[in-house]
DNA sequence: AATCTTAATCGTAATATTGCAATATTATAA
DNA sequence: TTATAATATTGCAATATTACGATTAAGATT
């Protein structure tokens, strides 16, 4: 074993635990901290904020831009990497969804 | 290597992915709702409603257990999971301080 | 063309996760 | 005490993730 079985849950359960576990890992919270951060979504200089080799960083964008939460066009020299508001509103949405069935109380 | 390099990140950051990680497994998003959508917190049969074994399903309750998001007391015969409001809160609070600064868009 | 820069990919080692059968634990019921 | 139930733990196999050195790819600069 070791693979989740995704077959066994609704298609909304699997996109929240999808976009959740992109999240999961510090190193792509910073990543999309920055993201948020700068002015301009053209930033080639990730690398260099994070305490972490390029090749890693490059993989950690790959797996943000996997569950579509960042998108990525090149611009000329530089890459434009941009946060998918669609993508990141219906998280939101679901998750608020979680959150507002928080305010009754149980223990 | 194969493990995450907390020591480079904040404690915020590492907050936030771990409680995302936490909620990157459609079987502890299943978890979740149905913690929520029982009136009472006492559930014996998570079993049944989720579609894998038993030590499964004590495993992912134990990873939920371990990043605070949920408590377990023991309620006689059977044992009381609860979320634990605070933490989901103040996770709650964390992601949507990222959310709001999606305001200004960039692309 | 030769070189520099920037980001992606390949290959691989170390570690973590997922899932379950078997077993253990714990508390109630008979 | 013995059985019954509900949940936890152990051990293990299959797979996934994390990290990085080495290399590659593609555009910019000289």
């Amino acid at each position: 074993m070791g693979a989740t079985k995704t077959i066994l849950f609704t298609d909304k359960q699997n996109e929240i635990a999808s976009i959740s576990k992109a999240l999961g890992h510090p190193a792509r919270i910073a990543i999309i901290e920055y993201l948020l951060k700068v002015d301009s979504c053209i930033c080639g200089d990730i690398v260099n904020e994070l305490p972490l080799a390029q090749p890693t960083i490059s993989q950690h964008l790959k797996e943000l831009k996997n569950c579509g939460l960042i998108k990525g066009t090149i611009e000329g020299t530089a890459i434009c990497y941009c946060i998918d508001e669609k993508v990141l509103n219906k998280f939101q949405k679901h998750m608020s969804e979680i959150f507002t069935k928080l305010m009754k109380k149980c223990c």
